[in-house]
This record gives structure tokens, C-alpha cells and sequence, in this order.
DNA sequence: CATGAATGAGAGTTCATTCAT
DNA sequence: CATGAATGAACTCTCATTCAT
């Protein structure tokens, strides 16, 4: 008995179309049959795939913020040397964010906004371990500043967030330079 | 149209039913007859004071984001020297989000997703332009680094931001120390 | 201040039209546009006289019932002796039931079918206490057989909506004569 | 339309699945699927059985009707006394209702609701051709009233499903002792 | 014969907005 | 000015049925 599998192309199309129009119009403004026409299947079929809305949007979450962490973790070895590991890790998340935009935005939105579950949340953070790792060893080693590690993100990490935001609306443009200067500017902000 | 001959309170309570509603649930999942049961009016009167429910939320905005600029600038003189100035500055914002946390919550929904008019974006950081006229003298001064003002702001000033989001979720505490290490950060990313 | 009050006609049709259109086509095959449509309102209106579905349809139920025993109790007096006052009743029951053959009806298919919830259908169970009660004295008085009230009821009542459901389905038709030789069963089967 | 080729047990389990997830919930509230989960098979299954829902549920009702009236008439004889062969019948119809509640209660549901077909209804009443056949002769011979046998069956048989009813709902119990007096009941209300 | 995947049609329900008062 | 009642449009989700395998 040949066993027919719910094509994980279809699951995928549905997460990428989620993203998109998440990303244009908001959460509660993108009804599930804009989502299943833009991935080209019936409404029903979400269900097949997905418990409801909010699972939808949880799971889609959590997939792009998996493959967010895998790609900024790509290149990075414990062995290195804390300041080439964040120069390594800081420039693949940077990476990241410019060459997927949509991804980048979309996570941004999850970030600032009530509609993802807490639970899912708390999931997500789970992948960015490495870098708290190396964090904790810098700050051991007298490189990094002592201070908490939301600070650390919210000046080395989170401002990618805010210049892609900004980029996706058209206001500001990020180019090589403009990104060697602000791995300038998350250095200086959290080394000792 | 005629608008608002009576009542300023009823206003104010609509702003502030629309901003702690939207915050907790997000724009779409708060229906506007939830915020009139909050601001203890009837739905229809809504309509007297604003046009519609996308009106109303960028009202809402538009009237946080001058509290907030209003609050950064209160004690700034042109006559500071830029460092002075932006200290004095930063710790006024630093203020506003720690003390109108539902405010400074607001408005980073606002600007992380597609709930308000790009319009009423544009109309909202036109009152920014003390802070962006003074990086312009300490970038002619040699003070501060001569980089575009996304980026300064993306490392000076978003990053409270971050902190006033996760401070809400429960899973971060901002206090006098951390302020502090913030501000130490902040000026560190952006000074030459 | 005229206070308006949500139209009692508007109410009363909604529980018209859901008892005729139940009675056609069951609880679950008739849509709540359906019932709007046949009431002269919106859908929507539906949901500021009542809850849900079920919650129309417990509500009908209890309106109903109380309709019903209302009538069959309207000339009994607790002075009567017991074979009088039951005479009385039960004409008044199978008056009812011919009378008002559509609510007569709904109550049949609402106490065979798991479409009701329990509690409303206990509730609705109160109203019938004079009944009981002149069983009760019937049977101290040796006049009514000393049996469960389940089984009077089985016997001398509900055999009449077995009847009025037939004549609705056209294939029985209840007249005077009939009616009458119902009386006889019924007396016969609970009488001592 | 070539049907069954193949597994009665599976047209049985289909069977057996309606009529417990029907009398659980109602006709329009147990979907198809729920229905092939509980008799392990496919949705798609069914329709190699059934025409479509409603098929199902007619034929189902007839095979119940079947059993039922089989059950019913097992021990009975024409040469019996009219009095003896009544309550031959009367006493296996109750065993019936009392050992196969199940069945008892889904046909209760089916005569009091729309969710059977006229037509299957007509045909479910053709199985009771002895008992009116047996009142016939009682008429004649002067022990039975001389009423419809609409009428003999509202009193002596419709009873049992009220009592079978609300003991599935737990608020009264069938015992041997009631069916002893549910018989004199029934007796009476029928006899000359 | 049997299936799991897929779906169009339609269900119940909500909500931004209007209107008579 | 202010309202409660009313609603059309649109939402999420379900389900009887079909179809490729």
C-alpha cells in the first residue's frame, strides 16, 4: 500500500504566502482565503495542514525563526575567538536579514506584536543559545561588557531589526557600507 | 465635518482605550465596540470624534508620538553641547518608556507593522527633528560618527524599544542600573 | 433619556420562525440565515436577542414549555377532586396540542433528540409540579395507581404527541370523537 | 450501481457507528468522517456502501426496523388468544427496548424527527402488518376497543419509547417491576 | 475494493458602520 | 451631542463528497 503524503510543497507554499501577507497587511487583516489562493490550494486544505489561524501563523513562526538561527550559527565554531565568533555570527544574521528581507520583516512583526502565543515565543528563543554561550564566555574573558544579554541583543542585535523594517518601507537604503558601520556601532556597544 | 464641539475627555478616554486594547490584543482583534465599552460610550459616538477605526488608531498614534517627543525635548536647549544635549535627551526617552510603558508599547506596534498609514508615519517623525539637528552638528563637530540617522537611531535610541516590549512580556526588568548600562551602550555605538 | 428597547415582536419572531423551521427540517439543517430571513431581520440581529444557536433554540424550548403548561393548568384549581382535575388537565393538554400543533411538535422533537441541552430540558420539567402533585394525591387517595410518575406520565400524556407528530405527518387525524377515546386510554391505563 | 461486493461486517460497523454517534449527538450534528473513524474505515469507503448520508441513514433505520419488528414477532403465533398474543408481543417489543437501548433510542429519534425519509418511514411501518393484523381480530372478537390503530398503538407501544428515552438519560429506571406495571397500563388502556 | 487528500459550498458568528430617536 | 439597535459584509472553520492512486 503506497502511503500518499500530504506534499510538504504545499505546507511550504502556505507558510511562504503567510509570511508575505502578513507582511503587507497584518495579521488580522489577511483572511485565510488570501493565503490559500496565494498558495494556490483551497481554504479547506489549510486544515489539513494546520490546526486553525493562530496555529498557522505560530508554526510559521517558528519555522522562519529555525531557519533565521540556522543561518547565523552556519559558520560559527566554539573554538573561535569571542570577537571573530560575534564578527562571524553578527555579519550571517546581517546576511540574513538583507537577502530575506520578508522573513526578516516578518519576524520583526512577531516580535513587537501580540499575535504569536507566548508559548511559541519562549520555543523560538531556544535556538539563540550559541550566541548567549558566547556571550557568557566574552563576558568571563573581559571582552564583553557584564551586563544582561537583553541588553547585549537590543544594542547588537535587534537594531538589524529596525533598519530592515525601515529598508521594506522604503525609507533607507542598507548597502556594504552601511553594514560594515553598524557592526561598528553593535561592537562598540556591547564590548568591554 | 464638523468635529468635536464638546467633549475633550471623552476623546482622551478613546485614545487611551484604543491604546491599551491594541496593545494587548493588537489592532484587528479589537473591535471598536469593546473600545467605546472602555471608554464608557456608546459605539456610535466614536464616529463624532473620528472618521473611521483607521482614523482613530492614527490619531492615536499621532497624539502618543507627540507626548513622547514633547517628553524628549522638554528639557533640551539648543545651547547644550552635543554630548550634554544628547544625554539629557536620551534619558528623557529613557523616561517615557520606563514611566509610560503602555505609551512606548504602543508605538512600537505602530512601527513594526502595517496598522497605520505610512502618511501618518511620515507626519510622526517630523517631530524628531531636534534630535537629527543636533547629530548633525556633533557629526560637524566630529563628535558623533557620520553615518546615516537610521542608523544612529536604529543603535541610540531603538534599542529602549526592545527593552520596553520584553520588560512588558514579563521576561526582562529594566531599573536604574540597567538605564545606566543602556545609556553607556547607546552613547558608545554612535560617538566618533 | 427615551431609552430604546430591544423590539419583544422581533424576539417572539425569531422563536416563531425557528420553531416552524426545526419542525421542517430539523435543529441542525436550519441555518440561522434561514431564521433571520423568515423573521424580517439580519442575521446579525439574531445575536443581540440570544447568544448562539443553542441558546435560541434552549430558549424556544422554555418559552414553549412554558406556553404549554401554562395552558394546561389554566382552569385546574387544586380544590378539584382528583379523576375531575385530571379530566380538566388533560383536556386542556390535548387542547393545546391540537391547537397549537407547530409547538406541540417542536416539544416532541426536542425531547427525543440530544438538541437540547440538559439543563434547559430539567428546567423545563419544573412547570409540570401540579401535575405531579395531584398524582401524588391521587395515588394517597387509592384513585391513581401507586407508580412512578414516569410511567403516568408515559401513559396518560405522552401518548398525545405520538398522535399530534402522526397528524403532522398527514397520515392521522386527530377529531373529537378521537380525542375522546384517547381520554378513555388514558384514564384506563392510570386509573386504580 | 454495484454495491457490496464484499465486507458485510463493514456495512454492519458503518451501521452500528450511525446509529451510537446519532443518538450521541443527532443526524446533522455526526459527520461522515466521524462515522468511518468509529467503524475503521475510510470517508470515501462509505460511498462504496451508501449513496450519500442521507442513504445511510435510511437504510440504517430500516435495518433497525427490521431487527426490531423480527425481534417483536419472533414468539408469536396467529393461533394465540388475542389477549395471549398481545402480550407476546408486547413483552418481547419491551425486552427489545430494554436489552437494545441503543437501537430503541435511534428509532425514537428517527419517528419524532425529519432526518428519515418519508418514503423509508412509510416502508419501516410495513414489518408491523401482525400487530395490526392481531388488533383486527381482538376488534372483531370484542376484547379490543374499537379505535384506530393509531390510537392502540399511542397507548399500548409508544410508551416503551418514552420510558427507554429518559432512561438513557439517566432520570428513570426500566426495572422488572416497571414493566409489569407498564403492561397493565397498556393493557388497560386498550382493552374493552 | 479501499484509501487519504483535497475541495466547494455553506455553516455560525463578528464587527465596522449607520440611523432613527 | 449621544445613543442603542440594526445590519451587510466578511470572517474562520466544517463537512459531504470526489478523485487519483
Amino acid at each position: 500500500m503506497v502511503k500518499l503524503q500530504k506534499s510538504i510543497e504545499k505546507r511550504n507554499a502556505l507558510i511562504k504566502a503567510t509570511i508575505e501577507l502578513v507582511n503587507n497587511s497584518g495579521f488580522h487583516a489577511t483572511p485565510m482565503s488570501k493565503i490559500a489562493k496565494m498558495a494556490n490550494v483551497s481554504p479547506a486544505t489549510i486544515y489539513l495542514y494546520f490546526d486553525n489561524k493562530q496555529d498557522l501563523v505560530n508554526k510559521t513562526y517558528l519555522d522562519v525563526k529555525a531557519a533565521y538561527t540556522k543561518h547565523a550559527f552556519a559558520t560559527y565554531h566554539e573554538e573561535m575567538s569571542v570577537e571573530e565568533g560575534f564578527e562571524i555570527i553578527w555579519k550571517r544574521i546581517a546576511d540574513f536579514k538583507l537577502k530575506e528581507g520578508e522573513n526578516a520583516m516578518f519576524l520583526a512583526q512577531c516580535d513587537n506584536t501580540p499575535m504569536i502565543d507566548e508559548h511559541s515565543k519562549q520555543e523560538g528563543i531556544k535556538h539563540l543559545q550559541p550566541l548567549l554561550d558566547l556571550w557568557e564566555r566574552g563576558k568571563k574573558e573581559g571582552i564583553i561588557k557584564p551586563i544582561s544579554d537583553y541588553l547585549l541583543y537590543a544594542y547588537a542585535i535587534n537594531p538589524l531589526s529596525f533598519l530592515v523594517v525601515n529598508q521594506k518601507r522604503g525609507v533607507f537604503q542598507l548597502d556594504e557600507k552601511n553594514v560594515l558601520e553598524a557592526y561598528e556601532a553593535a561592537w562598540n556597544s556591547i564590548k568591554k
